[in-house]
RNA sequence: GCGAGAGUGGCGGAACUGGUAGACGCGCUGGAUUUAGGAUCCAGUUCCCUUGGGAGUGGGGGUUCGAGUCCCCCCUUUCGCACCA
C-alpha cells in the first residue's frame, strides 16, 4: 500500500467530493432566487472567461476567491448571485480554426465544455442555470439590440478616418488593444489605415467616466489613476491662427497659452485635412506628398521610438500668430498626432521638449518667453533643452510678469474677448472603434440602403444570425462581405435592394453588458427585466485581473451609464467593489501563458490531492491581491493539516448537539477550558476579518492554530468540546466546502452548512483573565510580565519594577517617565 | 522620461489606527515511536558572540518614550502610460 493509499483510507476525498457535489445539485443550493431582497443581496461577479482551452491556475485562483466570498456571504444569510459565462467570440477561435480546419463555433463549444467540467469539478458555487455564452444567438441578439440603442441615440456612428490596423490579423484594433504600438494579441507592429469604421462615442462620457471615479471609494486607487490618465482630460485654449494669403484659419490646442509669444513655427500632422485645402506651390506639394506617404508607412512604434529625432517638411506656407501678427512657417511633421486636439500644434521651441528638438534640427528660431523666476534669465545660446516649467512671462507685451495660473487665465481671457480663441477641454480618450473585419464576432445589425442610408434591423428581425461561411481566412475585408445570401437584403424602410453591414463587433462589446444578462438570462423579450436588474444591481464585488483596467473596466462603466441614460438601469456605476487578484506565475516567476508553455492545470492536483486540499493550498499561499509563484510544495502543509488534524477532529465529537448561540460563562469553565474557549472566540474574530479582506491565507493560519491548541483530553465540558468542533467546521466551510459539509453532516446536521449561519464570537471571551504586558526600558523589550486583565497602571508598574531583569536597568538610574499602553506594554524611560 | 505599488529569516508569508518583529506553513536540525520510512508525534530554527547580551524589516538621515509602520533622500524591482501639445 502506498503512502497515498494510506492517506486516502483516512480521508477518502473522492467519495466525499462526489457526494456533496451531487447533493448541492439536488438541493439547487447555488441557484439564485429570481427576486432577491435588495437590502440583503450579494452579487458576486467574476470576469467571465475566454474559452481558449481549459481553465488554468490563473482562472482557478480568480474563481476560488469569488467562491469563498459567495459561500461566506451565503452563510451570512444573503441572497447570493454567483453566475458564470463565456466571452466566446474572438480572434483566437478563428486562428485555431484555420490551423486545425475546424469551425470556430465547434472549437469554441468544445473548449467551453472542457472548461465547464473543470469548474464544476472544482466545486465552484456558480449558478449554472444562468450561464451565458456570448456567441449564441440568444445572447448576441441582445448585443445587437444594445448596438441599435446606441445607434438610435447617435452614440454608435460610422466615420472615415485613420485607424489602427494589424497587418497580421488583418483587422482594425481599438486603442485599448494596441500595446507599445503593437497588436496586443499577435505582437505585430500596428500601422495607420484610412477606413470607414464604426465607433462608439465614448468621448461623450469622458467627463462622467472621470468624475464618477470619485464615487467609487472601494475601487483600487491604481485602477482609478490608470483610468484617469487613459481618459487624459486637459484644460487649455484653442487659438485661431490664420494662413497667410488664405481665408483659412487653423486652430491649435494648447495647455501652455502662456508661451504664445514664443511661437516660431507651426506644424500639422501628415493626416491633417488642411493640407488638402491649401494650394501648395508645386515644389513644396511634391515634398509634402512624399512625406505624407513616408509617414503613413511608418508604424506607430517607428513614430514613437524616434523620441528624440523629429522630422518634417516645410509647406511653403505661413501662419499668422493672432496675438502678435508674426508670420511663421507652416510645417508638416509626424510627431504631431492627427487624432488629438486639432491635429496641429504651435511650435514653441524654448518651452517644449519636442519643439526644441525640431527647431534645432531645422534651424528654426528659438524665442524665450518664460523665465524660471524673476531674477534668473534664460539665454537661448546656453539652452541645452527646453524650459518647460511655469514662470513669469517675458517678451509677451502686456502679459509680461504674469506667471502660472494667472498667466494662463489672462491669456485665455484675452483670446476670448478678442474672439481669436476659446477655452477648450481635450481628452486623450478617443471614440471606441468597434467594427472588425473578421468572421467570428457579433454581426452589426445595420442595413445600408442607397435611398434610406443606414437603417437598423427592426427588433423583430433580431438576431441577425452569423451565417456559415466557407472561408474565414482574413484577407483584409470582412469574410461576410463574400456571402451574397447574407449581404443582400431588402431595406426595412423602403423595401428596396440593400446590403447588410459586413463587419462584426469587437468582443469587448459583448463583455460590456454580460453582467446584466445574468440577472435575467432566459428572457427572450428583453435583454433583461429592468425590475430584476434594479433589484440585483450593483455588483457587490467584482474580481478579476488588473489587465482590464483601461479596457473592459472603462467599457463596462460606459455601458452602465448609457443604459442608465436611456432608462434601462437605475445605477450609473456597475460595481461597488473592484478587486484585482494577483497573477499566478510559474516557480521561476514567469507569467503563465500558452505561448510559453508553462501553464499549469489544477486538474492533476485535484485528482491527486483532492479538491479541498488544492483549494486550501491556493488560499494559503498568499493574500489574494499578491502574485503567487505556484509551487506544488505549498500543498504539503495543508495536506498534513487536513488529513492528520482537521478531518480527524470528528472523532472527538461527543454528540451533545450544543446550542450554537450559547455563550459560556466564566464560572462554568475550568482553566484549560477557559483558555481554549478564549482561543475559539479570538479565532472567530480573526477569521471573520480575514474573510472580509479576502486574506484567506491568514484565515487558514488561524484555523491551524485553533486546531493545534484544541486538546480534547483537557476539556470536561462536552458542550464546549462540541461547540468548538462545530464552529471550526463552519469557519473552514467557504474554503474547503466538501470537507466541511461531510463533517457537518457527521456531527448531525441535516441542512447544508452554508444555510446555517456564520459563527459569532462571544464578545466577553476574546480577552482572557490575565494578559502579558511587555516591559521596555527606553523602548527596548527587557521582560514580559503576566498581570490580571483589569490591573491598573500602578499595579503593573509595581509588578514590573519587581522583575530582576528590569531592576538591572533601573537600579542606579533615574526613572524619568513611564508610558503605559493599556493591555500592551509599559515603557520605562531611565537616565 | 512620467505616474502608482513593492522591498521583512534559506523560502511562501504574519504583524489592527506607531506599541513584545518573524504568526502559520515549507525547508532544515535533533529526539520519540517504528523492521523500515520520504508516515506520525515532540522540540528547536533571524543573525552574531555566548548562557547574558549585541545587531536586525533594501541603504542613509529624521520625528518619537517607542518606527517594518510616519517624513526626507537614495538604491532595487514590478506594473501602467509613453511625442496627448
Amino acid at each position: 500500500m502506498t503512502v497515498r493509499e494510506k492517506a486516502m483510507r483516512k480521508y477518502d476525498f473522492k467519495t466525499i467530493e462526489q457526494k456533496w457535489q451531487d447533493k448541492w445539485n439536488e438541493q439547487k443550493l447555488f441557484e439564485a432566487p429570481v427576486k432577491p431582497d435588495p437590502n440583503n443581496k450579494f452579487y458576486m461577479l467574476v470576469m467571465f472567461a475566454y474559452p481558449s482551452g481549459d481553465i488554468h491556475m490563473g482562472h482557478f485562483r480568480n474563481y476560488l476567491i469569488g467562491d469563498a466570498v459567495a459561500r461566506r456571504q451565503m452563510m451570512l444569510g444573503k441572497d447570493i448571485l454567483h453566475p458564470f459565462g463565456w466571452d466566446a467570440f474572438g480572434l483566437p477561435a478563428e486562428r485555431a480554426a484555420i490551423k486545425r480546419d475546424l469551425h470556430p463555433e465547434k472549437w469554441t463549444l468544445q473548449n467551453i465544455s472542457v472548461s465547464k467540467s473543470t469548474l464544476q469539478k472544482a466545486g465552484i458555487s456558480f449558478d449554472w442555470t444562468r450561464e451565458v455564452n456570448s456567441c449564441m444567438p440568444d445572447y448576441y441578439k441582445w448585443t445587437q439590440w444594445m448596438f441599435i440603442q446606441l445607434f438610435n441615440k447617435g452614440v454608435a456612428y460610422r466615420k472615415r478616418g485613420f485607424v489602427n490596423w494589424c497587418p497580421e490579423d488583418k483587422t482594425v484594433l481599438a486603442n485599448e488593444q494596441v500595446k507599445d504600438g503593437k497588436c496586443e494579441r499577435c505582437g505585430t507592429a500596428v500601422v495607420k489605415k484610412d477606413q470607414i469604421q464604426w465607433y462608439f462615442k465614448i468621448t461623450d462620457y469622458a467627463d462622467r467616466l472621470i468624475d464618477d471615479l470619485d464615487k467609487l471609494p472601494d475601487w483600487p486607487e491604481n485602477v482609478k489613476t490608470m483610468q484617469r490618465e487613459w481618459i487624459g482630460r486637459s484644460h487649455g485654449l484653442e487659438i485661431d491662427f490664420t494662413i497667410d494669403g488664405s481665408d483659412k484659419t487653423l486652430p491649435v490646442f494648447t495647455t501652455r497659452q502662456d508661451t504664445i509669444f514664443g511661437v516660431t513655427y507651426m506644424a500639422v500632422s501628415p493626416e491633417a485635412d488642411i493640407l488638402e485645402h491649401l494650394k501648395l506651390e508645386s515644389e513644396y506639394a511634391e515634398k509634402v506628398e512624399a512625406y505624407k506617404k513616408l509617414a503613413a508607412g511608418r508604424s506607430d512604434i517607428e513614430r514613437v521610438s524616434a523620441t528624440g529625432d523629429k522630422d518634417g517638411v516645410f509647406t511653403g506656407k505661413y501662419a499668422i500668430n493672432p496675438f502678435n501678427g508674426e508670420k511663421i512657417e507652416l510645417w508638416v511633421a509626424d510627431y504631431v498626432l492627427a487624432g488629438y486636439g486639432t491635429g496641429a500644434v504651435m511650435g514653441v521651441p524654448a518651452h517644449d521638449i519636442r519643439d526644441f528638438a525640431f527647431a534645432i534640427k531645422y534651424n528654426i528660431p528659438i524665442k524665450v518667453v518664460i523665465h524660471p523666476d524673476k531674477k534668473t534669465r534664460l539665454k537661448v545660446e546656453e539652452m541645452e533643452d527646453a524650459f518647460v516649467e511655469y514662470g513669469p512671462m517675458v517678451n509677451s507685451g502686456q502679459f509680461d510678469g504674469l506667471a502660472g495660473d494667472d498667466a494662463l487665465e489672462a491669456v485665455s481671457n484675452f483670446a476670448e474677448e478678442k474672439g481669436i480663441g476659446r477655452r477648450k477641454v481635450n481628452y486623450k480618450l478617443k471614440d471606441w472603434s468597434i467594427s472588425r473585419q473578421r468572421y467570428w464576432g457579433c454581426p452589426i445589425p445595420i442595413i445600408h440602403c442607397e435611398k434610406c442610408g443606414m437603417v437598423p434591423v427592426p427588433e423583430k428581425d433580431l438576431p441577425v444570425l452569423l451565417p456559415k461561411v466557407e472561408n474565414y481566412i482574413p484577407k483584409g475585408r470582412s469574410p461576410l462581405a463574400d456571402v451574397p445570401e447574407y449581404m443582400n437584403v431588402k431595406c426595412p424602410k423602403c423595401g428596396g435592394e440593400a446590403q447588410r453591414d459586413p463587419d462584426t463587433m469587437d468582443t469587448f462589446v459583448c463583455s460590456s453588458w454580460y453582467f446584466l444578462r445574468y440577472l435575467d438570462p432566459h428572457n427572450d423579450l428583453e435583454p433583461y427585466s429592468k425590475e430584476l436588474a434594479n433589484l440585483w444591481m450593483p455588483v457587490d464585488l467584482y474580481v478579476g485581473g488588473i489587465t482590464h483596467a483601461t479596457g473592459h473596466l472603462i467599457y463596462f462603466r460606459f455601458f452602465t451609464k448609457f443604459l442608465h441614460d436611456i432608462g434601462w438601469l437605475d445605477y450609473e456605476e456597475p460595481a461597488k467593489i473592484l478587486f484585482n487578484l494577483g497573477l499566478v506565475m510559474d516557480a521561476k516567476g514567469e507569467v503563465m501563458s500558452k505561448s510559453k508553455g508553462n501553464v499549469t492545470s489544477p486538474i492533476p492536483l485535484m485528482n491527486e490531492h483532492g479538491i479541498d486540499i488544492t483549494r486550501l493550498a491556493m488560499y494559503f499561499t498568499a493574500p489574494s491581491e499578491k502574485e503567487v509563484l505556484w509551487n506544488n510544495e505549498t500543498l504539503v502543509g495543508v495536506e498534513k493539516f487536513v488529513i492528520n488534524r482537521f478531518y480527524p477532529i470528528i472523532k472527538e465529537y461527543r454528540k451533545t448537539k450544543p446550542n450554537l448561540k450559547y455563550y459560556f460563562k466564566q464560572d462554568e469553565l475550568s482553566r484549560d477550558e477557559k483558555e481554549i474557549y478564549l482561543k475559539l472566540n479570538q479565532t472567530i474574530k480573526k477569521v471573520s476579518v480575514s474573510y472580509d479582506h479576502l486574506h484567506f491565507n491568514t484565515a487558514v493560519a488561524a484555523l491551524m492554530e485553533l486546531v493545534r491548541d484544541f486538546d480534547t483530553s483537557k476539556i470536561k465540558n462536552d458542550e464546549l468540546n462540541d461547540l468548538i468542533i462545530i464552529k471550526t467546521i463552519q469557519m473552514i466551510a467557504p474554503l474547503a466546502p466538501h470537507l466541511a459539509e461531510e463533517l457537518w453532516e457527521a456531527v448531525g446536521f441535516e441542512k447544508s452548512v452554508f444555510k446555517r449561519g456564520w459563527p459569532d464570537y462571544d464578545p466577553e471571551a476574546i480577552i482572557g483573565d490575565t494578559i502579558n504586558i511587555a516591559v521596555q526600558i527606553n523602548g527596548k523589550l527587557r521582560d514580559t510580565i503576566e498581570v490580571s486583565v483589569d490591573a491598573d497602571e500602578k499595579t503593573i508598574e509595581k509588578e514590573a519594577l519587581k522583575s530582576p531583569k528590569i531592576q538591572k536597568y533601573t537600579d542606579d538610574k533615574k526613572i524619568i517617565k513611564k508610558i503605559h499602553v493599556k493591555g500592551r506594554l509599559l515603557n520605562i524611560v531611565v537616565k
